[in-house]
DNA sequence: AATGCTGTACGTCAGTGAGG
DNA sequence: CCTCACTGACGTACAGCATT
């Protein structure tokens, strides 16, 4: 199992994640770049576009952490399944063996 | 050392079902 | 009908390994 290094790439670029790193024209930039700008009065278009953006923003940030909530529940799911093979091969070898000890005793008494 | 391949984690988009 | 959360699919970045 490879580490990734998307855990510790933060710490090797500042406090950035690297997907905030990569396209310097996300919308996540945009909106960054617009928010800093001293815009002084607003016409209500351009009020309303904001408002679209941070909207994209807020969800894009919800279905982000889901995402990764997804992930983490579905990596435990395949890992409870992989011990419940484990589980259930054991028990098939047990029956197994018991089954020719079970044989074994009927063979020697019809002798 | 350079390069290609593989596995892992991530963000985003699009589709879907549930609840208000 | 609208909104929201969830999830599969896709593309991307990166690390680690093998090959040249």
């Amino acid at each position: 199992m490879a580490v990734t290094g998307d855990e510790t790439e933060s710490a090797a670029t500042g406090d950035l994640p690297a997907y905030q790193l990569r396209s310097p024209n996300s919308s996540l930039a945009q909106s960054i770049v617009m928010a800093a700008s001293p815009g002084a009065m607003q016409s209500p278009s351009s009020q309303h576009a904001e408002e679209i953006t941070r909207k994209r923003e807020v969800r894009l940030m919800k279905n982000r952490e889901a995402a990764r909530e997804c992930r983490r529940k579905k990596k435990e799911y395949v890992k409870c399944l992989e011990n419940r093979v484990a589980v259930l091969e054991n028990q098939n070898k047990t029956l197994i063996e018991e089954l020719k000890a079970l044989k074994d005793i009927y063979c020697h008494k019809a002798e």
